[in-house]
DNA sequence: AATTGCATAACTGTATACAATTGCTTTTAG
DNA sequence: CTAAAAGCAATTGTATACAGTTATGCAATT
Protein backbone atom coordinates (compact mmCIF):
# COMPACT_ATOMS: atom_id res chain seq x y z
CA UNK A 1 0.00 0.00 0.00
CA UNK A 2 1.06 3.01 -1.00
CA UNK A 3 1.25 5.93 1.42
CA UNK A 4 -0.77 9.11 0.58
CA UNK A 5 1.55 11.44 -1.21
CA UNK A 6 -0.28 14.63 0.06
CA UNK A 7 0.57 13.88 4.06
CA UNK A 8 4.34 13.58 3.51
CA UNK A 9 6.73 14.44 1.14
CA UNK A 10 8.30 11.38 -0.81
CA UNK A 11 12.20 11.38 -1.80
CA UNK A 12 13.29 10.27 -5.33
CA UNK A 13 14.77 6.91 -3.31
CA UNK A 14 10.78 6.19 -1.86
CA UNK A 15 9.71 6.63 -4.94
CA UNK A 16 11.69 4.22 -6.66
CA UNK A 17 11.50 1.61 -3.91
CA UNK A 18 7.69 1.67 -4.62
CA UNK A 19 7.80 1.73 -8.38
CA UNK A 20 10.84 -1.41 -8.09
CA UNK A 21 8.48 -3.02 -5.81
CA UNK A 22 5.34 -2.65 -8.12
CA UNK A 23 7.12 -4.04 -11.19
CA UNK A 24 8.39 -7.10 -9.23
CA UNK A 25 4.84 -7.76 -7.78
CA UNK A 26 3.15 -7.41 -10.88
CA UNK A 27 5.78 -9.82 -12.47
CA UNK A 28 7.29 -6.86 -14.75
CA UNK A 29 10.53 -7.64 -13.09
CA UNK A 30 10.40 -11.38 -13.06
CA UNK A 31 11.97 -13.68 -10.60
CA UNK A 32 15.46 -14.68 -10.43
CA UNK A 33 15.85 -12.03 -13.38
CA UNK A 34 19.08 -10.28 -13.18
CA UNK A 35 18.60 -6.48 -12.11
CA UNK A 36 21.25 -3.76 -13.22
CA UNK A 37 21.74 -0.58 -11.70
CA UNK A 38 22.80 1.60 -14.21
CA UNK A 39 19.95 0.34 -16.41
CA UNK A 40 17.36 1.48 -13.99
CA UNK A 41 18.84 4.55 -13.61
CA UNK A 42 18.67 5.52 -17.29
CA UNK A 43 15.23 3.95 -17.59
CA UNK A 44 13.78 6.09 -14.83
CA UNK A 45 15.89 9.00 -15.73
CA UNK A 46 18.16 9.65 -12.33
CA UNK A 47 21.31 8.81 -10.72
CA UNK A 48 22.57 5.57 -9.34
CA UNK A 49 22.14 6.50 -5.71
CA UNK A 50 18.82 6.93 -5.29
CA UNK A 51 18.33 3.31 -7.09
CA UNK A 52 21.01 1.70 -4.77
CA UNK A 53 19.04 2.65 -1.89
CA UNK A 54 15.65 1.69 -3.06
CA UNK A 55 17.18 -1.59 -4.32
CA UNK A 56 19.27 -2.18 -0.65
CA UNK A 57 15.44 -1.95 1.17
CA UNK A 58 13.74 -4.70 -1.36
CA UNK A 59 16.85 -6.60 -0.53
CA UNK A 60 16.63 -6.66 3.49
CA UNK A 61 12.57 -7.40 2.66
CA UNK A 62 13.98 -10.21 0.29
CA UNK A 63 12.21 -9.01 -2.52
CA UNK A 64 15.56 -8.89 -4.07
CA UNK A 65 18.06 -11.28 -3.74
CA UNK A 66 22.23 -10.43 -3.79
CA UNK A 67 24.45 -12.84 -5.40
CA UNK A 68 27.91 -13.47 -3.58
CA UNK A 69 29.54 -11.40 -6.18
CA UNK A 70 27.34 -8.25 -5.46
CA UNK A 71 25.09 -8.62 -8.13
CA UNK A 72 21.18 -8.30 -7.69
CA UNK A 73 19.08 -10.29 -9.09
CA UNK A 74 14.69 -10.36 -8.64
CA UNK A 75 14.22 -13.27 -5.75
CA UNK A 76 12.87 -16.26 -6.48
CA UNK A 77 9.22 -17.62 -6.27
CA UNK A 78 8.60 -21.10 -4.04
CA UNK A 79 6.46 -23.36 -2.98
CA UNK A 80 8.56 -23.88 0.14
CA UNK A 81 8.42 -19.63 0.33
CA UNK A 82 4.60 -19.66 0.08
CA UNK A 83 4.67 -22.29 2.94
CA UNK A 84 6.97 -20.21 5.17
CA UNK A 85 5.14 -16.75 4.47
CA UNK A 86 1.59 -18.48 5.34
CA UNK A 87 2.81 -20.03 8.80
CA UNK A 88 4.32 -16.99 9.40
CA UNK A 89 1.63 -15.06 8.63
CA UNK A 90 -0.70 -17.28 10.01
CA UNK A 91 0.75 -16.70 13.48
CA UNK A 92 1.64 -13.04 13.55
CA UNK A 93 -2.50 -12.34 12.22
CA UNK A 94 -3.48 -14.41 14.89
CA UNK A 95 -1.45 -12.71 17.52
CA UNK A 96 -2.47 -8.84 16.20
CA UNK A 97 -6.32 -10.11 15.95
CA UNK A 98 -6.17 -11.61 19.33
CA UNK A 99 -5.09 -7.89 20.81
CA UNK A 100 -7.57 -6.12 18.44
CA UNK A 101 -10.45 -7.91 19.59
CA UNK A 102 -9.52 -6.99 23.23
CA UNK A 103 -8.61 -3.28 22.28
CA UNK A 104 -11.22 -2.53 19.99
CA UNK A 105 -13.60 0.51 20.74
CA UNK A 106 -17.25 0.62 19.84
CA UNK A 107 -16.16 2.71 16.90
CA UNK A 108 -13.97 -0.19 15.62
CA UNK A 109 -16.47 -2.58 15.57
CA UNK A 110 -18.89 -1.03 13.94
CA UNK A 111 -16.30 -0.31 11.32
CA UNK A 112 -15.35 -3.84 10.99
CA UNK A 113 -18.88 -4.60 10.61
CA UNK A 114 -18.47 -2.30 7.91
CA UNK A 115 -15.57 -4.03 6.06
CA UNK A 116 -17.16 -7.44 6.19
CA UNK A 117 -20.01 -6.42 4.77
CA UNK A 118 -18.61 -5.05 1.93
CA UNK A 119 -16.57 -8.43 1.41
CA UNK A 120 -19.29 -10.45 1.81
CA UNK A 121 -21.19 -8.21 -0.88
CA UNK A 122 -18.34 -8.12 -2.88
CA UNK A 123 -18.29 -12.15 -2.98
CA UNK A 124 -21.89 -12.38 -3.87
CA UNK A 125 -21.60 -10.05 -6.55
CA UNK A 126 -18.64 -12.57 -7.70
CA UNK A 127 -16.26 -9.92 -7.37
CA UNK A 128 -12.97 -11.39 -6.42
CA UNK A 129 -10.93 -8.59 -6.85
CA UNK A 130 -12.72 -6.90 -4.47
CA UNK A 131 -13.20 -9.41 -2.06
CA UNK A 132 -9.39 -9.52 -1.93
CA UNK A 133 -9.17 -5.46 -1.51
CA UNK A 134 -11.73 -5.05 1.14
CA UNK A 135 -10.47 -8.15 2.83
CA UNK A 136 -6.97 -6.31 2.73
CA UNK A 137 -8.57 -3.49 4.32
CA UNK A 138 -9.95 -5.43 7.23
CA UNK A 139 -6.72 -6.56 7.80
CA UNK A 140 -5.38 -3.70 8.22
CA UNK A 141 -7.78 -2.05 10.46
CA UNK A 142 -7.02 -4.88 12.82
CA UNK A 143 -3.56 -4.03 12.48
CA UNK A 144 -4.31 -0.85 13.62
CA UNK A 145 -6.65 -1.57 16.53
CA UNK A 146 -3.82 -3.86 17.47
CA UNK A 147 -1.57 -0.49 18.11
CA UNK A 148 1.78 -3.80 17.51
CA UNK A 149 3.97 -1.76 15.57
CA UNK A 150 6.23 -4.95 15.62
CA UNK A 151 3.99 -7.05 14.34
CA UNK A 152 2.01 -4.38 11.85
CA UNK A 153 6.04 -3.93 10.06
CA UNK A 154 6.46 -7.56 9.76
CA UNK A 155 2.71 -8.25 8.31
CA UNK A 156 3.06 -5.44 5.85
CA UNK A 157 6.57 -6.73 5.08
CA UNK A 158 5.56 -10.15 4.33
CA UNK A 159 2.28 -8.85 2.79
CA UNK A 160 3.99 -7.41 0.30
CA UNK A 161 5.88 -10.77 -1.11
CA UNK A 162 2.64 -12.58 -0.83
CA UNK A 163 1.44 -10.31 -3.79
CA UNK A 164 3.55 -12.04 -5.74
CA UNK A 165 1.93 -15.26 -5.64
CA UNK A 166 -1.70 -13.98 -5.40
CA UNK A 167 -0.88 -12.64 -9.27
CA UNK A 168 -0.78 -16.44 -9.95
CA UNK A 169 -3.81 -17.53 -8.29
CA UNK A 170 -7.04 -17.63 -10.68
CA UNK A 171 -9.04 -14.98 -11.49
CA UNK A 172 -12.08 -15.46 -10.55
CA UNK A 173 -12.04 -18.56 -7.72
CA UNK A 174 -15.24 -17.47 -6.61
CA UNK A 175 -15.81 -20.95 -4.07
CA UNK A 176 -12.63 -19.42 -2.64
CA UNK A 177 -14.26 -16.00 -2.48
CA UNK A 178 -17.65 -17.26 -1.15
CA UNK A 179 -15.75 -19.05 1.95
CA UNK A 180 -13.22 -16.56 2.75
CA UNK A 181 -16.47 -14.22 2.81
CA UNK A 182 -18.13 -16.56 5.19
CA UNK A 183 -14.93 -16.73 7.13
CA UNK A 184 -14.82 -12.89 7.58
CA UNK A 185 -18.73 -13.19 9.07
CA UNK A 186 -17.57 -15.98 11.43
CA UNK A 187 -14.19 -14.08 12.47
CA UNK A 188 -16.27 -10.96 12.83
CA UNK A 189 -18.39 -12.63 15.04
CA UNK A 190 -15.86 -13.66 17.62
CA UNK A 191 -14.49 -10.19 17.36
CA UNK A 192 -18.01 -8.60 18.07
CA UNK A 193 -18.09 -11.50 21.26
CA UNK A 194 -14.40 -9.91 22.32
CA UNK A 195 -13.54 -13.91 22.53
CA UNK A 196 -10.01 -13.15 21.50
CA UNK A 197 -9.44 -17.04 21.58
CA UNK A 198 -11.53 -17.97 19.30
CA UNK A 199 -10.89 -14.50 17.03
CA UNK A 200 -7.27 -15.92 17.49
CA UNK A 201 -7.96 -19.33 16.36
CA UNK A 202 -10.40 -18.30 13.01
CA UNK A 203 -7.78 -15.62 11.89
CA UNK A 204 -4.92 -18.51 11.63
CA UNK A 205 -7.41 -21.46 10.20
CA UNK A 206 -8.70 -18.50 7.35
CA UNK A 207 -4.58 -17.75 6.69
CA UNK A 208 -4.26 -21.41 6.27
CA UNK A 209 -7.31 -22.04 4.21
CA UNK A 210 -5.90 -19.34 1.86
CA UNK A 211 -2.40 -21.14 1.53
CA UNK A 212 -4.51 -24.61 0.55
CA UNK A 213 -6.45 -22.57 -2.03
CA UNK A 214 -3.19 -20.80 -3.26
CA UNK A 215 -0.95 -23.34 -3.52
CA UNK A 216 -2.33 -25.96 -6.30
CA UNK A 217 -2.52 -23.16 -8.81
CA UNK A 218 1.16 -21.68 -7.79
CA UNK A 219 2.56 -25.00 -7.98
CA UNK A 220 0.88 -25.71 -11.33
CA UNK A 221 2.64 -22.13 -12.72
CA UNK A 222 5.76 -22.99 -10.90
CA UNK A 223 5.83 -26.46 -13.12
CA UNK A 224 4.97 -24.67 -15.60
CA UNK A 225 7.89 -22.55 -15.81
CA UNK A 226 10.77 -23.60 -14.96
CA UNK B 1 42.64 -17.72 -6.55
CA UNK B 2 41.48 -17.83 -2.65
CA UNK B 3 37.48 -18.66 -3.33
CA UNK B 4 37.02 -18.58 0.33
CA UNK B 5 38.36 -15.69 1.10
CA UNK B 6 36.93 -13.73 -1.74
CA UNK B 7 33.29 -15.26 -0.90
CA UNK B 8 34.16 -14.13 2.99
CA UNK B 9 35.20 -10.81 2.15
CA UNK B 10 32.56 -7.97 3.74
CA UNK B 11 32.26 -4.53 2.17
CA UNK B 12 32.82 -1.35 4.19
CA UNK B 13 29.08 -0.76 4.15
CA UNK B 14 28.62 -3.96 5.87
CA UNK B 15 31.48 -3.21 8.52
CA UNK B 16 29.92 -0.40 9.21
CA UNK B 17 26.46 -1.78 9.62
CA UNK B 18 27.72 -4.60 12.19
CA UNK B 19 30.16 -1.53 13.93
CA UNK B 20 26.81 0.93 14.06
CA UNK B 21 25.01 -2.17 15.58
CA UNK B 22 27.12 -3.12 18.43
CA UNK B 23 27.24 0.19 19.25
CA UNK B 24 23.84 0.47 19.70
CA UNK B 25 23.46 -2.70 21.20
CA UNK B 26 26.11 -2.33 23.78
CA UNK B 27 24.61 1.62 24.42
CA UNK B 28 27.37 3.38 23.48
CA UNK B 29 24.97 4.62 20.95
CA UNK B 30 21.92 5.75 23.97
CA UNK B 31 18.55 5.31 22.62
CA UNK B 32 16.95 8.69 21.39
CA UNK B 33 20.30 9.92 20.68
CA UNK B 34 20.63 11.80 17.25
CA UNK B 35 22.91 10.16 14.88
CA UNK B 36 24.90 12.61 12.44
CA UNK B 37 25.90 11.26 9.04
CA UNK B 38 29.25 12.96 8.69
CA UNK B 39 30.47 12.86 12.39
CA UNK B 40 30.16 9.14 11.94
CA UNK B 41 32.15 9.21 8.38
CA UNK B 42 34.44 11.33 9.88
CA UNK B 43 35.04 9.36 12.92
CA UNK B 44 35.60 5.95 11.00
CA UNK B 45 37.13 7.90 8.23
CA UNK B 46 35.44 6.64 5.44
CA UNK B 47 32.88 8.50 3.42
CA UNK B 48 29.32 9.06 3.85
CA UNK B 49 28.13 6.77 1.31
CA UNK B 50 28.81 3.77 3.52
CA UNK B 51 27.36 5.06 6.42
CA UNK B 52 24.05 5.54 4.89
CA UNK B 53 23.23 2.55 3.50
CA UNK B 54 24.43 1.43 6.86
CA UNK B 55 22.20 3.28 8.39
CA UNK B 56 19.27 2.65 6.08
CA UNK B 57 19.39 -0.73 7.12
CA UNK B 58 19.73 -0.13 11.02
CA UNK B 59 16.58 2.24 9.96
CA UNK B 60 14.71 -1.31 8.65
CA UNK B 61 15.24 -3.01 11.12
CA UNK B 62 14.36 -0.42 13.55
CA UNK B 63 17.36 -0.30 15.08
CA UNK B 64 17.45 3.74 14.07
CA UNK B 65 14.20 5.79 13.78
CA UNK B 66 13.87 8.50 10.67
CA UNK B 67 12.01 11.57 11.74
CA UNK B 68 9.91 13.22 9.77
CA UNK B 69 12.43 15.90 8.99
CA UNK B 70 15.12 13.06 7.28
CA UNK B 71 17.50 13.26 10.45
CA UNK B 72 18.11 10.17 12.11
CA UNK B 73 18.29 9.14 15.94
CA UNK B 74 18.44 5.61 17.73
CA UNK B 75 15.66 3.98 18.43
CA UNK B 76 14.10 4.52 21.80
CA UNK B 77 13.37 1.68 23.91
CA UNK B 78 10.05 0.88 26.07
CA UNK B 79 8.41 -1.87 27.90
CA UNK B 80 5.74 -1.62 24.65
CA UNK B 81 8.47 -2.64 22.75
CA UNK B 82 9.86 -5.41 24.42
CA UNK B 83 6.41 -7.03 25.03
CA UNK B 84 6.09 -6.91 21.54
CA UNK B 85 9.34 -7.90 20.63
CA UNK B 86 8.79 -11.46 22.73
CA UNK B 87 5.38 -11.57 21.91
CA UNK B 88 6.09 -11.82 18.13
CA UNK B 89 9.26 -14.01 19.19
CA UNK B 90 7.21 -16.39 21.33
CA UNK B 91 5.06 -17.56 18.12
CA UNK B 92 8.27 -17.64 16.13
CA UNK B 93 10.10 -19.47 18.37
CA UNK B 94 7.20 -21.66 18.66
CA UNK B 95 6.98 -22.20 15.05
CA UNK B 96 10.92 -23.26 14.51
CA UNK B 97 10.66 -25.66 17.47
CA UNK B 98 7.77 -27.47 16.07
CA UNK B 99 9.30 -27.71 12.83
CA UNK B 100 12.80 -28.48 13.84
CA UNK B 101 11.41 -30.84 16.02
CA UNK B 102 9.67 -32.56 13.41
CA UNK B 103 12.91 -32.60 11.00
CA UNK B 104 15.87 -33.03 13.26
CA UNK B 105 18.29 -35.93 12.18
CA UNK B 106 19.95 -38.29 15.09
CA UNK B 107 22.74 -36.07 15.14
CA UNK B 108 21.06 -32.98 15.31
CA UNK B 109 19.61 -34.38 18.43
CA UNK B 110 22.82 -35.36 19.64
CA UNK B 111 24.08 -31.51 19.58
CA UNK B 112 20.98 -30.22 20.84
CA UNK B 113 21.86 -32.03 23.65
CA UNK B 114 25.64 -31.09 24.04
CA UNK B 115 23.92 -27.72 23.98
CA UNK B 116 21.38 -28.27 26.76
CA UNK B 117 24.28 -29.96 29.08
CA UNK B 118 26.29 -26.68 28.34
CA UNK B 119 23.25 -24.61 29.64
CA UNK B 120 22.63 -26.76 32.79
CA UNK B 121 26.48 -27.01 34.02
CA UNK B 122 26.82 -22.83 33.30
CA UNK B 123 23.65 -22.36 35.80
CA UNK B 124 24.85 -24.62 38.02
CA UNK B 125 28.14 -22.66 37.98
CA UNK B 126 26.49 -19.38 38.65
CA UNK B 127 28.27 -18.26 34.91
CA UNK B 128 25.07 -16.03 33.79
CA UNK B 129 26.53 -14.94 30.80
CA UNK B 130 27.30 -18.33 29.33
CA UNK B 131 23.65 -19.52 30.11
CA UNK B 132 22.55 -16.50 27.97
CA UNK B 133 25.36 -17.68 25.31
CA UNK B 134 24.46 -21.47 25.17
CA UNK B 135 21.28 -20.59 24.73
CA UNK B 136 21.72 -18.52 22.17
CA UNK B 137 23.56 -21.29 20.35
CA UNK B 138 20.65 -23.78 21.37
CA UNK B 139 18.18 -21.45 19.54
CA UNK B 140 20.38 -20.93 16.92
CA UNK B 141 20.48 -24.79 16.23
CA UNK B 142 16.77 -25.02 16.06
CA UNK B 143 16.93 -22.32 13.44
CA UNK B 144 19.28 -24.25 11.65
CA UNK B 145 16.99 -27.45 11.80
CA UNK B 146 13.86 -25.68 10.50
CA UNK B 147 14.95 -24.62 7.33
CA UNK B 148 12.77 -22.04 7.98
CA UNK B 149 14.39 -19.13 6.31
CA UNK B 150 11.76 -16.29 6.69
CA UNK B 151 11.19 -16.93 10.21
CA UNK B 152 15.01 -17.20 10.99
CA UNK B 153 15.37 -13.77 9.33
CA UNK B 154 12.67 -12.01 11.31
CA UNK B 155 14.33 -13.68 14.62
CA UNK B 156 17.71 -12.71 13.84
CA UNK B 157 16.94 -9.17 13.27
CA UNK B 158 14.27 -9.18 16.60
CA UNK B 159 17.14 -10.63 17.96
CA UNK B 160 19.27 -7.87 17.81
CA UNK B 161 16.53 -5.52 18.84
CA UNK B 162 16.45 -7.77 22.25
CA UNK B 163 19.46 -7.16 22.89
CA UNK B 164 19.46 -3.79 23.76
CA UNK B 165 17.57 -5.31 26.80
CA UNK B 166 19.43 -7.57 27.99
CA UNK B 167 21.95 -5.17 28.49
CA UNK B 168 19.29 -3.71 31.23
CA UNK B 169 19.03 -6.74 33.15
CA UNK B 170 20.72 -7.86 36.22
CA UNK B 171 23.84 -9.70 35.71
CA UNK B 172 23.31 -12.27 38.01
CA UNK B 173 20.31 -13.68 38.66
CA UNK B 174 21.22 -16.68 38.99
CA UNK B 175 17.40 -17.82 40.17
CA UNK B 176 16.56 -16.97 36.64
CA UNK B 177 19.36 -18.86 34.79
CA UNK B 178 18.45 -22.23 37.02
CA UNK B 179 14.98 -21.87 35.77
CA UNK B 180 16.12 -21.03 31.85
CA UNK B 181 18.13 -24.43 32.25
CA UNK B 182 15.63 -26.28 33.78
CA UNK B 183 12.64 -25.05 31.06
CA UNK B 184 15.97 -25.93 28.13
CA UNK B 185 15.65 -29.39 29.84
CA UNK B 186 12.18 -29.72 29.32
CA UNK B 187 12.45 -28.69 25.90
CA UNK B 188 14.76 -30.77 24.99
CA UNK B 189 13.00 -33.67 26.03
CA UNK B 190 10.20 -33.10 24.35
CA UNK B 191 12.16 -32.32 20.99
CA UNK B 192 13.76 -35.82 21.51
CA UNK B 193 10.72 -37.26 21.80
CA UNK B 194 9.13 -35.85 18.47
CA UNK B 195 6.13 -34.21 20.32
CA UNK B 196 6.03 -31.63 18.30
CA UNK B 197 3.14 -29.51 20.21
CA UNK B 198 4.64 -30.27 23.24
CA UNK B 199 7.77 -28.62 22.37
CA UNK B 200 6.41 -25.40 20.61
CA UNK B 201 4.38 -25.14 23.95
CA UNK B 202 7.11 -25.06 26.26
CA UNK B 203 9.51 -23.05 23.76
CA UNK B 204 6.43 -20.24 23.66
CA UNK B 205 6.50 -20.53 27.80
CA UNK B 206 10.23 -20.46 28.07
CA UNK B 207 10.11 -17.01 25.82
CA UNK B 208 7.64 -15.81 28.44
CA UNK B 209 9.35 -16.46 31.38
CA UNK B 210 12.68 -14.88 30.09
CA UNK B 211 10.02 -11.74 29.19
CA UNK B 212 8.50 -11.41 32.69
CA UNK B 213 12.42 -12.09 34.60
CA UNK B 214 13.09 -9.42 32.20
CA UNK B 215 10.69 -6.55 32.69
CA UNK B 216 11.12 -4.93 35.94
CA UNK B 217 14.59 -4.51 35.65
CA UNK B 218 13.74 -2.80 32.53
CA UNK B 219 11.33 -0.69 33.86
CA UNK B 220 13.77 0.38 36.60
CA UNK B 221 15.99 1.47 34.00
CA UNK B 222 13.78 3.69 32.28
CA UNK B 223 11.92 4.87 34.98
CA UNK B 224 15.31 6.22 36.39
CA UNK B 225 16.62 7.44 33.08
CA UNK B 226 13.74 9.65 31.61
C1' DA C 1 10.65 40.40 26.63
C1' DA C 2 8.47 38.00 23.02
C1' DT C 3 7.92 37.45 18.09
C1' DT C 4 8.76 37.80 13.34
C1' DG C 5 11.87 37.82 9.46
C1' DC C 6 16.00 36.97 7.43
C1' DA C 7 20.65 35.28 6.81
C1' DT C 8 23.50 31.60 7.46
C1' DA C 9 24.97 27.26 9.01
C1' DA C 10 24.15 22.35 9.32
C1' DC C 11 22.44 18.51 7.40
C1' DT C 12 20.36 15.32 4.19
C1' DG C 13 19.33 14.03 -0.83
C1' DT C 14 21.11 13.36 -5.39
C1' DA C 15 24.47 13.41 -9.05
C1' DT C 16 28.86 12.51 -10.72
C1' DA C 17 33.54 10.85 -10.66
C1' DC C 18 36.62 7.42 -9.60
C1' DA C 19 38.32 2.85 -7.72
C1' DA C 20 37.91 -2.01 -7.36
C1' DT C 21 35.98 -6.12 -8.68
C1' DT C 22 34.00 -9.39 -11.75
C1' DG C 23 32.91 -11.36 -16.25
C1' DC C 24 34.15 -12.00 -20.94
C1' DT C 25 36.84 -12.21 -25.02
C1' DT C 26 40.99 -12.81 -27.16
C1' DT C 27 45.48 -14.19 -27.18
C1' DT C 28 49.15 -17.24 -26.46
C1' DA C 29 51.82 -21.21 -24.62
C1' DG C 30 51.78 -26.10 -24.52
C1' DC D 1 43.08 -27.77 -30.22
C1' DT D 2 42.90 -26.86 -25.30
C1' DA D 3 43.71 -24.23 -21.40
C1' DA D 4 45.71 -20.74 -18.93
C1' DA D 5 46.34 -15.88 -18.95
C1' DA D 6 46.15 -11.22 -20.40
C1' DG D 7 43.49 -7.43 -21.55
C1' DC D 8 39.16 -5.19 -21.97
C1' DA D 9 34.25 -4.37 -20.88
C1' DA D 10 30.68 -4.21 -17.62
C1' DT D 11 29.23 -3.67 -13.00
C1' DT D 12 29.37 -2.66 -8.27
C1' DG D 13 31.63 -0.04 -4.26
C1' DT D 14 33.23 4.30 -2.48
C1' DA D 15 34.39 9.15 -2.51
C1' DT D 16 33.37 13.72 -3.58
C1' DA D 17 30.75 17.55 -5.27
C1' DC D 18 26.68 19.90 -5.46
C1' DA D 19 21.65 20.88 -4.65
C1' DG D 20 17.85 21.28 -1.66
C1' DT D 21 15.91 21.43 2.87
C1' DT D 22 15.71 22.27 7.68
C1' DA D 23 17.41 24.19 11.83
C1' DT D 24 19.62 28.03 14.26
C1' DG D 25 20.98 32.46 15.69
C1' DC D 26 20.55 37.28 15.39
C1' DA D 27 18.48 41.55 14.51
C1' DA D 28 14.55 44.34 14.06
C1' DT D 29 10.00 45.42 15.55
C1' DT D 30 6.28 45.68 18.62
Amino acid sequence: MRPSLSSQRLSTKDLVYFEIKQKIIEGLLKPNQSINEESLASELDISRTPIREALQRLEMQELVIRLPNGRLKVAPISIQEVEELFNVRSLLEGLVTREATIQATDKDMEKLKQYTQLIVDASEADQRVDVVNFGSEFHNYLYQISRNQTATKILNQLNDRVSRYRRLAPTKDNKRSQQAAEEHKKLFEAIANRNHDQAEKLMREHIHNSLNAAKSSIALHLHNNE
